[in-house]
DNA sequence: CGGCGACTTGAAACGAATCAAGAGGGGTGG
DNA sequence: CCACCCCTCTTGATTCGTTTCAAGTCGCCG
């Protein structure tokens, strides 16, 4: 995206904050823009038939929230919920479309960013179907320290609910705390209250990754 | 897509066959072009770590190959092989990339597309993680029969051996083949050797679905 | 006709879900 | 300031679905 462009976008955008727990969209909601993630994480989930909802993404700074809905003009398919406080800025659809349509560059652009996100939804296709549960357990807390952190005393910075861990894996809540004890136990994790930490993250990767 | 980038990019074009069982493109292959369906349905699938692979989706005529790689210039993360006789053309890189950068309209045509398989890609994860195995079978035929038909038996038109369906679903092949005479007893399904004709959609539907 | 691959079935082992009950902790109201 | 309540976390026991291994059958192609 050109420096122009991305002035021309700035200026349309508004900026809105949401409490931890607030909802941003929900599910077949009609979106008239995207969102911007300036601060904060906001999960992004779908609720299955049977009741629950599969968290399929968590977006951090620098995520666009609602872009696939707006660029194919449909209502979305998910719903988001601020994990933490956020702040995050509101592009209307019209300022989205018209970029689209008069630049190629941000078109590229977004498409490339488009074909990230596919690329990692296949992924997890993958490791769903075929993964079992501590598997994906394990690759849960790895794929927090990356894309997340850790704080000054080594815990993830990220701090998910054991419920939301579960959503993001896709099982029981109780099976995601029976699993983190056994991490424990190994000396894989340490926990306090409900933040974690990785203690040995060669082992859980290799956990993760096993045949 | 306007009429003269069609006939542009047409122009480009060379058509390649590939039999039944033949490989289109690896996982891991630097791709210089996509591949365009005009004929016959390629499985898109991704090897697990667990040596099982995963099929992530079907392709049938009109479907493009690759351009995700293409697009962002990484080597492909899924390989294509044909499950039948198989015609596709291939368009080089550079065409792609060229009017990608020329045309704003087909960025957005691609980017809508894109859109779309990130729809459904977010829809088999939830699937994969919230369903029974017994629901993702039934849900593979119905999505079998809406996508590819029947021939004029009622049997579907795409016939997959049953590892290929417990690729699909993400299971074992027994499951799979358990599954089916389960179907077949209650009246659901029928079958005649490896072909499977749905006698019930609308139990089968409701199977799928049921909370 | 023989052999090979795909399909089918059975039994046992395993993983995970579910149900049930209790412990901790933080916030609220008395 | 304390007691209480609610929500989350934790643990145990049981049930269920699915995988795995093993053996056997079917059908197709050479």
């Amino acid at each position: 995206m050109s420096k122009e462009e991305l002035k021309k976008v700035s200026d349309t955008k508004t900026t809105k904050l949401f409490k931890k727990g607030e909802t941003i969209f929900e599910e077949n909601e009609k979106l008239n823009g995207v969102f911007c993630v300036r601060n904060g994480v906001s999960k992004l989930s779908k609720l299955s038939p049977n009741g629950k909802d599969q968290i399929v993404k968590l977006a951090s700074k620098g995520a666009v929230l609602g872009q696939r809905s707006v660029i194919v003009e449909e209502i979305s398919n998910l719903s988001a919920v601020a994990l933490n406080d956020m702040e995050a800025c509101f592009i209307p659809k019209n300022a989205i479309v018209n970029t689209l349509n008069a630049n190629p560059n941000f078109a590229v652009e977004v498409l490339r960013h488009m074909a990230h996100d596919l690329k990692e939804a296949d992924d997890v296709i993958v490791n769903m179907s075929q993964k079992t549960v501590k598997q994906r357990v394990a690759e849960a807390f790895i794929y927090l320290k990356n894309n997340f952190g850790e704080d000054k005393n080594g815990y993830l910075a990220l701090t998910l609910s054991r419920e939301d861990i579960a959503n993001v894996v896709g099982t029981a809540s109780e099976s995601v705390i029976r699993i983190i004890s056994e991490f424990k136990k190994k000396g894989l994790i340490k926990t306090f209250g409900k933040k974690v930490a990785i203690v040995d993250p060669q082992s859980l990767n290799n956990l993760a990754e096993a045949i």
